[in-house]
DNA sequence: CTTGATTACCGACCGACCGTCGGTATGTAA
DNA sequence: TTACATACCGACGGTCGGTCGGTAATCAAG
């Protein structure tokens, strides 16, 4: 039996709902996540749930649009308000990224989590997909505008973009580790393992790019310090 | 009711509820299938299913397997036997690999229409992992081989492998699109872009090899000439 | 040829789960 | 105060995956 009835409103009800939903998908693959348990770990009904989500399906499309959300860059807006060439730019974009990452790091490790825990690999790719699907035009635009100015010298752009991302999405759980290397007192060992991360991808990034002068630079290592030590 | 009991060998069995399996995920998402439609469609009743296989995942694995073992290709046989330095092993899995592709193609256009149908992402992601994860060991022989005798210029023999896969991965679907082309009557139009596919892989593979003398070729596209005109 | 063992197969049944629907309770505007 | 909107309830029905006690078919040993 339900406790004496507590109203909300609509828009909070759904957010504790997704946020229960998401708890559950951390620890659980979705398949074993029944309509019951959402339900009961958000104090409501079945016919309570069922009033603001159509499925179990609607709760799960919710909850990738709200992951995918927390994985954004938010490379655009610093983007259109930067200066120099195209290659000054890319760096900046890709230093902007990482900051933008780093400073919502617990929810990205919140994502890294879920998606790769056994059984929740439809969500994993699903994230992915709509995670790529996002930065694409952003990256096209940057790549081309490097090839129009000379320097940049790729094969193609679509499947160089495509690439690029493919190179990239592994960091975070090389940075995951990295932590846990410091974490355990491997100081020396966590920096090694991310600073040859991040040089890795920067000479992956200047192949797919071709540049032809200079390279694109991946951030400083030193901004992830912080990450490395917290938690 | 079932027909008068049918007894079958175990083997023969399993390969009638495998097929019956896959001819569903081909016109089903995953999901939608029930364990009553393959049993049915396999002339069979629930426990005669269940003597064979524990679970409906173990079906699905079964068939998962059985698609990865069709989209595997036969390059490593042609690579212990083949000839030359590097480049020249290189280029002759790649023609290897298409051969085989091309004779199996029946195959390997079902497993596209299963894994692009929608709802089957899972299986997609599935196939491709398993698909990938039985290339890589040969390739990263290929690669390493050609990096000591100073033929590829690689950043990483990791990445770059599983940047060549991904590079890869839409060939088929390019091939099923310039096929309908020719089908409809645009035979210039279906080579061209069969032509444009394959210059681009490569380009983009000669690219993340760092080719330094001779470039590795793909396949002749003239291999592909009677796949084209094919139903 | 008979008997016992093995195994392919059957279908009634059960439990778990998703989703529905007729209802109640709460809040707000007229 | 009343009517309406809407957040919420929980009994219920239907579907599905899987089980289990059984039968039928086949084969080997005596």
């Amino acid at each position: 039996m339900t406790a004496k009835r507590s109203r909300m409103s609509a828009k909070d009800r759904k957010t504790v709902i997704l946020d229960v939903a998401t708890g559950l998908i951390a620890t659980h693959p979705w398949e074993d996540v029944t309509v019951a348990q959402i339900h009961e770990a958000a104090g409501i009904s079945k016919g309570g749930f069922y009033h603001h989500f159509t499925s179990k399906e609607d709760v799960l499309t919710a909850v990738l649009m709200r992951l995918a959300d927390a994985s954004t860059a938010a490379g655009q807006a610093v983007y259109e308000r930067s200066e120099g060439g195209p290659v000054a730019r890319f760096t900046t974009f890709l230093a902007a990224t990482a900051r933008w990452e780093l400073a919502h790091a617990d929810q990205i490790m919140g994502v890294i989590r879920i998606a790769l825990r056994e059984g929740n690999e439809p969500i994993l790719l699903k994230l992915e997909q709509e995670a790529q699907r996002r930065a694409t035009p952003l990256m096209r635009t940057l790549v081309r505008a490097g090839v129009e100015q000379g320097v940049f010298d790729v094969v193609d752009v679509e499947m160089t973009v495509d690439l690029l991302q493919r190179a990239w999405r592994l960091r975070w759980v090389v940075l995951a580790e990295a932590r846990q290397r410091c974490a355990a007192g491997d100081l020396s060992g966590g920096r090694a393992l991310l600073e040859q991360r991040l040089q890795l991808e920067e000479r992956m990034t200047s192949r797919l790019l071709g540049c032809t002068n200079t390279p694109v630079r991946m951030p400083d290592p030193e901004e992830f310090a912080d990450f490395l030590c917290s938690a």
